[in-house]
DNA sequence: TTCATTGCAAAAGTTTTGCACGTGC
DNA sequence: GCACGTGCAAAACTTTTGCAATGAA
């Protein structure tokens, strides 16, 4: 996503497209390693040694709320953001603890028909491939 | 579950059955309404005035760890807890706030099929029947 | 008796708040 | 120019730690 479309993504939602929101989404949208508050605040200090945390809890708080990025909850120590916002599962390994995306086809359910879904988040959790076999 | 049942649940996992630990497990089993750590709190100090919170949180995380309870992560603000440990899915209304459990028939996943999963957590947001029509 | 567990107080860590200044529109 | 957003410092809140005392097995 070029930096003119991250711009005109913040006005339609009445943001302001200001430098810092525009490097979080950005570093958010180019690394999809579903980083945390710290890691966007030590990315965000390498460009600007003045960025304050409270922008980065601002920043990230009200993209989440405004659903231009996902708040990922698989992890008990940590909130991680993904830019990522089309329908797709977590899966968080136990032995690497990197977290992988995973394709969701279909789910059925029974008990929610007459509810009204917004959001559907879906986390797994165990080993993947290479930690499964030590 | 009874008392003895408690015990001898907690005995198989080699944990000592404390009045705390029993107390704890049984206010979550009866109380499927997903609390938090400042509810079963605030639950123990009636039971006991000398209840500490860093108990709470030794035992919720211990229980946790054993896979005695879940740990449910789709509040923002903070982690509840249930002693339903069968698949089932939360549903959180943004309209009051309850969390409502529902069934999962099936998921069709692509992507970790080599991958071991051993816990399975979803989380849906959005409205119930009752908030919907406001 | 022994050692896991508890309760307390203090420390560490995380997130929010209040407010003056700066800047996007 | 005006309102929104930022950065700073302090406050508030949450969770962990170290340790002495307790009590489950």
């Amino acid at each position: 996503m070029t930096e003119t479309q991250i711009q005109k993504m913040f006005r339609s939602h009445s943001y302001r497209a200001t430098p810092q929101r525009i490097a979080i989404y950005k570093y958010l949208s180019e690394h999809p390693t579903h980083p945390d508050v710290e890691e966007v605040y030590q990315f965000m200090l390498k460009e600007n040694p003045n960025t304050s945390r409270t922008t980065i809890y601002n920043v990230l708080k009200s993209l989440e709320k405004e659903g231009l990025i996902l708040a990922i909850k698989i992890d008990n120590e940590r909130i991680r953001y993904d830019a990522d916002t089309k329908l797709h599962g977590h899966f968080r390994c136990n032995g690497c603890n990197k977290i992988f995306d995973f394709l969701i086809d279909d789910i059925k359910c029974t008990g929610i028909d007459d509810f009204e879904t917004k959001t559907k988040d879906m986390y797994f959790s165990g080993f993947c491939p290479k930690c499964k076999q030590k």
